[in-house]
DNA sequence: AGCACGCCGACT
DNA sequence: GTCGGCGTGCTC
């Protein structure tokens, strides 16, 4: 009798077995309907074996085997399987997530309806690489099997040219390349000029705004070994590569790369199992790499490849920072970089602000009584959107109309306290009436047409001067920017987030890279109180190596990451005391289970302790080895889900959090 | 997570 | 009498 075991979407971290007589060992990697409670179920085949443990009674027969594509490799199940473990998620719920959404279904994709026939667009000419690329690219080409290079290059230096020519040098040996990029937005321009590049390969786009049917096309594609360059977000990871040869993470430090619900994975680690797993390097790129990564890389684990210069004989671009102690600011900006806006309008060339706070102000305030905006459903201040009149909550997306007066004493003398985009904007018209001004932020850039045409609009050369937040600072190039000017950068500077410091970096660095690109020379301003802050010295002198240095520092003196490993465990229930009390009997499950290795932290409301009108706490766990933080989780998980919470209590785990 | 079963309140 | 509230227990 044929047994198989099968990897179900349930939250429940164990395979199910079924009977099934016409199962063969080559039907390991098939989707299957199976009977389940009183439905039915598509689930993934991980093996099939003579006998089961469940007593025969149990056992349903299995529906239907899909023989209809080829099995999922060996590999990618490992790689599931892996990720279940290493993340403590159910293996089915990884397996789900890992499949494109309609073969998840049980469905096939129709077949491409026009073949890619005719003339390929012809090539573009290769530049010329510099001593330090060739250097890269050799160091890349001459190793063998798997190993992490860390390729360090500022704004300009052409990591992507490296990139590009590692995955030529790949294809031309027959295999595959995995390129990871952290956002959409990127992805077009890229995937143009890979497709330039290789107009003869064949180029798969995996990202969440590929629709379903094409998405679950290019990943048959991969899967069959037709395609030659997967180019995607995240979960283009879980794409199967079966000659897979390399793998790019373009902007490794970036945020986006970890997942934030459900399967809470970190692309760019998951990344480097699979190259250890295929046996094959891994290129990991950033102008400011994530400390985790820069750690390996000067601990030797990692190899460092470095750019330090800008490819197109350019001088990078001046860093200043401008001291508003002393100074009383006009509208927040201080008279050098009100002066400087007006340098470049006179010349014509282009200025941006850089402010990471949509909106008009942060909260609305009575000064009489002390009232202040507040959201009825989260623990935040509902946000003055002064544009269309609304105060807005940015965590749940409540709205309420401006109250003309204060609602708990009457008082008609209420106002914004703070800045946002929009106030500055406002602000910069008024000083400004000549000037064309652009805001760019999540309100004025909604849709990605919104996006395209304000794009469309700067290049085209219809703005003066652009404010914006972080949506800014990534991978666009602004021909005539040639001043950067960074408006309350300070507030990340002593936030309570120990990594706080690390994105603010990042940040600048990024958004302060836009300016200059192209024969005008660039300068970035910095607003700050604390002009003689290591963060912004090693700014001014474009010294990545010495703000990471002195950040590992503090953090190995503190026992943070990347000297400690963490896990963070989230409960969230209809009040705080619900949350606590779980995680309260989750610590005291924990403690026989954790050695000396593993600390317990106290369990504690989160930051933004109410969201949508769930009341949500925290407990931390840390350990300086890995290993022993992987073992005392998995023995936790498993008393987690045997502990009994009232219904409504969700929790989950998030192994290395990013985010607190 | 679904979805069944199960035992107590207000309806024809 | 029975429609249905959501508590709790299971899913091979």
């Amino acid at each position: 009798m044929s047994i198989i075991r099968v990897a179900l979407d349930v939250p429940l971290p164990r395979l199910f077995d079924y009977r099934a007589d016409d199962a063969a060992a080559s039907d390991v990697g098939r989707r299957v309907f199976v009977p389940f409670g009183s439905g039915r179920k598509l689930g993934v085949i991980v093996a099939v074996a003579e006998t089961s443990e469940q007593p025969d009674d149990k056992l349903k027969p299995a529906e239907a085997i899909l023989r209809d594509m080829p099995p999922l490799p060996a590999d990618w199940l490992a790689l599931c399987e892996f990720c279940g473990r290493y993340y403590q998620h159910p293996i089915g719920q990884v397996a789900a997530f890992a499949l494109p959404p309609l073969l998840r279904r049980g469905k096939l994709p129709r077949p491409r309806k026009v073949s890619r026939g005719g003339t390929p667009p012809a090539g573009k000419p290769e530049p010329v690489p510099l001593p330090d690329q060739r250097a890269a690219v050799a160091a890349i080409a001459s190793s063998s099997g798997f190993e992490v290079f860390l390729l360090h290059g500022v704004t300009g230096s052409g990591k992507t040219e490296v990139y590009l020519r590692a995955i030529d040098a790949v294809l031309a040996a027959g295999r595959q390349a995995l390129m990871l990029v952290p956002e959409i937005a990127l992805t077009p321009q890229l995937e143009q000029r890979v497709s330039e590049r290789f107009p003869s390969a064949h180029i798969v786009a995996a990202h969440s705004g590929v629709a379903d049917a094409a998405r679950a096309r290019g990943f048959l594609e991969a899967l069959d070994g037709r395609a030659d360059i997967v180019l995607g977000t995240r979960l283009s990871v879980f794409t199967p590569l079966p000659r897979l040869g390399l793998i790019v993470v373009d902007e490794e430090h970036d945020p986006s790369f970890k997942q934030q619900e459900g399967l809470r994975y970190s692309a760019r680690d998951v990344a480097v199992f699979r190259a250890k797993q295929a046996d094959v390097p891994i290129v990991l790129g950033s102008a400011t790499p994530a400390l985790e990564t820069y750690h390996h890389a000067r601990s030797g684990r990692y190899r460092l490849l470095e750019l330090p210069r800008r490819a197109v004989a350019e001088a990078p671009p001046v860093v200043r920072t401008i001291d508003t102690r002393r100074e009383k600011l006009r509208d927040g900006m201080s008279a050098a970089l009100l002066d400087a806006l007006a340098v470049r309008l006179a010349r014509g060339e282009q200025s941006l602000v850089f402010l990471n706070r949509r909106g008009y102000a942060p909260v609305l305030a009575c000064p009489a009584c002390g009232w202040i905006s507040r959201c009825r459903r989260c623990a935040a201040n509902l946000v003055v959107h002064l544009a269309d009149r609304r105060l807005r909550c940015h965590h749940c997306g409540l709205e309420t109309a401006i109250p003309r007066a204060c609602p708990d004493c009457g008082n008609q003398d209420i106002h914004p306290f703070g800045r946002g985009t929009q106030r500055l904007e406002a602000a910069l018209r008024e000083r400004m009436p000549e000037a064309r001004i652009l805001r760019i932020d999540r309100d004025s850039a909604n849709s990605p047409k919104q996006w395209q045409a304000l794009l469309e609009t700067i290049h085209a050369g219809g703005a003066d001067i652009l404010i914006g937040t972080q949506m800014l600072a990534k991978g666009h190039d602004f021909p005539r920017l040639t001043l950067v000017g960074a408006v309350g950068a300070d507030a990340a500077l002593f936030a309570a987030d120990f990594r706080a410091p690390e994105r603010l970096f990042a940040q600048l660095m990024q958004v302060g890279g836009r300016s200059g690109r192209h024969q005008l020379p660039g300068e970035v301003l910095i607003q700050t109180e604390h002009p003689a802050h290591p963060l912004y010295r090693a700014l001014a002198g474009h010294d990545y190596a010495a703000f990471a240095g002195a950040q590992l520092e503090e953090r190995a003196a503190a026992g943070f990451p990347p000297f400690a490993f963490q896990a963070l465990l989230a409960a969230e229930a209809a009040d705080i005391d619900g949350a606590l009390a779980f995680l309260n009997d989750a610590r005291a499950a924990a403690l026989p289970l954790a050695g000396a290795k593993v600390s317990l932290y106290d369990a504690v409301p989160m930051r933004l302790f109410r969201l949508k009108n769930r009341e949500r706490a925290q407990l931390l766990v840390e350990s300086a080895s890995r290993p022993a933080l992987q073992t005392f989780l998995a023995a936790w998980v498993e008393r987690l889900h045997a502990l009994k919470s009232p219904r409504e209590l969700r929790w989950h785990l998030d192994v290395d959090p990013l985010e607190f």
